[in-house]
DNA sequence: TTGCAGCTCGGGCAAATTTCCCAAGCCGGA
DNA sequence: TCCGGCTTGGGAAATTTGCCCGAGCTGCAA
């Protein structure tokens, strides 16, 4: 890792999107000692990213198509166990932060967040400490304190991944191909998280999506 | 309006996401001719932005929280026809692709774009020509649709009853008994109306009527 | 260490639904 | 009158659902 008090910190960017990409690296190149040093559009090109580059901070979107975020945290944390990475994405849900987290994140920021708090929790994060948006400290505070927490809670982080794609209006075979499985998994998890939430219809289950914040309409 | 020719082109942002917004700021503001003159956050704020200060084009995030951003561009545009409105979106639905042009988008590009694509439509749209990504053209085309009336225009009556009781988590059969049809011809109409509006999902055509405003989630 | 529990992944198979294509009655407009 | 549209449903093939099953894996606890 490089000396950060004299360099700077080095990025690696991970978004699907090409235009948002660029506008991050120049907000954050903008604030003098964040460079970004990679970019990355998939969780799959992302490992080779951070290995080409060894990059202070991994700033990465878990909402990418394809494979999970979560398991490009995973991927990452397994081969390089001192990386630093930052999930910075538009969802805002307590299973996906703590699924994060377990997975080896070291920060969580929404994009609502203001460009400052940003910056800010990737300096955090690259000095080795935690750092998470005021919302999102918000939201896991609630969620502590509730006792019957979200329906998402019930959920696995497959099922969740699922009910994603599937709410965002993919057919169950786009998922299989993003998610690399059978059809037939797919299907049983559809059927699983309608059991599990209760959700009689595909639209309950879209609804439910919307309302747990999963998915934006 | 401005001069286009003289004093470039003035660009009203609106997304939620403060630092997506300001990345799109740095990315448009380096092309020379593109100046962000406002921004906000929400579609209720949006016209307001854009009466105080007159921008030569809207560019606009649909998928927002609370209010539906077709419900800005139909705003907008009922109060000030001659407005230019390019849609910027993750998002790359045909449906909603129509809903948007049937609201009164000039444009419509996905956040997949080249940063390159996207500043062009911008020039495009400023220039009173329609504009879309290769993305969406090709969505488009496949769907193959007839290019006249909004996407609830299309459905009869008895077919948008349907589609909001569908969409408000009903069964066929539940529907068929509310409607006193049979079960045969709720599933038909359930058909008809995904064939018209181009949906391929269930959730597709959930999402579809809640952006119509036709449900409520 | 063993064992349990829970997640993930998929096969199987009957029942149900969806997908299309079709026909007929009704009604308003040219 | 005829055309076009909405509404209502049948039929048959294709697909999905509902539910049950087992197997591999991981973490955790005794």
């Amino acid at each position: 890792m490089n000396d950060v008090a004299a360099t700077g910190i080095s990025v690696l960017l991970v978004d699907d999107h090409p235009i948002v990409r660029q506008g991050y690296r120049r907000v954050l190149e903008s604030q003098g000692d964040l460079h970004v040093v990679a970019e990355a559009d998939n969780a799959a090109d992302a490992y080779g990213a951070f290995k080409a580059h060894d990059p202070d901070v991994v700033v990465l979107d878990i909402s990418m198509p394809g494979a999970s975020g979560l398991e490009a945290i995973r991927n990452i944390r397994a081969r390089s166990p001192r990386a630093r990475i930052l999930v910075f994405t538009m969802h805002n849900e307590a299973v996906l932060v703590k699924a994060a987290f377990s997975a080896g994140a070291s920060g969580f920021v929404t994009k609502s967040s203001e460009p400052s708090a940003v910056v800010n929790a990737i300096r955090s994060v690259a000095r080795g400490e935690r750092a998470m948006s005021d919302d999102i400290a918000h939201i896991l505070a609630e969620d502590s304190l509730s006792p019957t927490g979200s329906v998402l809670d019930q959920l696995g982080e497959r099922e969740i991944e699922i009910l994603r794609q599937f709410a965002g209006g993919a057919t169950t075979e786009e998922i299989a191909t993003h998610l690399n499985l059978s059809v037939k998994t797919v299907q049983n998890y559809h059927y699983l998280i309608k059991t599990k939430t209760g959700a009689r219809t595909d639209a309950q289950l879209v609804r439910l999506a919307a309302t747990c914040g999963l998915t934006k309409i």
